[in-house]
DNA sequence: AATCGTCTACCCCCAAAGAGGTATCCTGGC
DNA sequence: GCCAGGATACCTCTTTGGGGGTAGACGATT
């Protein structure tokens, strides 16, 4: 919004005073940014976005009582417009793409180099996406077939592959790549479809995946 | 497969001869790697590829009358074992997500360095994903446009009659059963499914009959 | 009057899905 | 040792689904 003349200003919220520090320190070295407030808990940075109204928010992901995710829902929630960057140790898949979904503008792994956090993120807070290039591999197998991700108190008839074919019919897989992902053939697949479609009395994997959505089985 | 004892085996598909020729080289000279075949259009790959079942695919995405994404699917469909890894020049989002979805193992960029190719394609010979560094950003963008999620914006640009065959897709119905519903003919019915994929960005009526069911419009 | 969006219907073509069937292998229970 | 259930893989067959295209009818907008 203001790069040209005003700093961009930063909004800290982590539980690591440390941390907080370090960056700070970074941060406060470079003319054209500044942090204009830090919070150790989801509760008061939600608060003090809203006064606020940074640039860009760095925002931790495993805090206490209310996590990352669920902070930048919230503030999403409550139409906060600045650039929101996941910082955090965690390289899950899970949680990447958990944040990309809930609208983060960027998530940096916090084992990155020093010297390289302030440019990534004074792209960000030009409006560019920023991520780390480790989760590069990560992102394309999410977005390649997003979520299996397992267990599952389903239907008690079924046998786990079964189970394991349910999860990923209402993931909307064909039966060809659900197959690739179990490393078994289609055909085979096929067959546990067939059985699937017998069990549970439905008439095809349409009305299986709608089955598994209602019943809240297609999530772990 | 083979990647102890024999050297891997490549397969290259681009309709040009010079960066044919010019890849060979950089392959020929490591030990564990070897170039096994080479064409120029879709067709004679896709022949190669069934005949000689090399561990890794080097696929060009502009060639002439079966462009890249297609000979990909058509190599899927043909359930070629290979790793195949898309080397192209386009640096488009709907390039790399297209690949991705059919079933790439890798995309990597010609405006590579030559010597990072050997490494590379040594990752993807072994069943690592391999992509160029400089798609993060992009493949991060598209993962996180995938799920309008918080905006139902995507809901309202559809037409009414769209919204009809929505509505009976998530109640599992099929084609034929939806246009003697509506009293139309089931042609129709497919039509707008067509549409619906498009607008919504879904790839099949499973995925359309999901997102409809968390969404909560299946029923009203 | 011309254009646009929508709905309708058809064409071709090929991939995917589903219903039958047989068969092998393995493991746990009796 | 035998048997049942589960997982795997293959076969054939028909139906369904989805991508591409063209095109006519209608109503609204320009």
């Amino acid at each position: 919004m203001s790069e040209t003349d005003a700093p961009a200003s930063v909004l800290l919220i982590d539980d690591h005073p440390l941390l907080r520090q370090g960056i700070k320190q970074l941060v406060e070295m470079e003319e054209d940014m500044e942090v204009i407030g830090e919070a150790s808990n989801a509760h008061d940075g939600i608060t003090l976005a809203l006064d606020s109204e940074p640039d860009l928010i760095l925002l931790d992901l495993n805090m206490p009582e209310i996590n990352g995710i669920e902070t930048l829902k919230r503030l999403r929630a409550e139409n906060v417009g600045s650039r929101i960057v996941i910082f955090t140790v965690s390289d899950h898949e899970d949680d990447v793409v958990a944040a990309l979904r809930a609208g983060a503008d960027g998530y940096l792994l916090k084992d990155m180099e020093p010297e390289d956090l302030v440019p990534q993120l004074r792209q960000a807070a030009v409006g560019r996406m920023v991520i780390s290039d480790r989760l590069t591999t990560l992102l394309a197998e999410a977005l390649r077939s997003q979520k299996p991700e397992a267990t599952g108190a389903s239907y008690d008839s079924l046998t786990p592959r079964e189970k394991d074919i349910l999860k990923l019919i209402a993931e909307g897989l064909s039966n060809k790549m659900i197959g690739r992902k179990l490393d078994i053939s289609d055909g085979t697949v096929k067959v546990h479809v067939k059985h699937l479609l017998k069990k549970l009395n439905l008439r095809s994997r349409v009305e299986v995946a709608v089955w598994a959505v209602e019943e809240g089985l297609h999530k772990g």
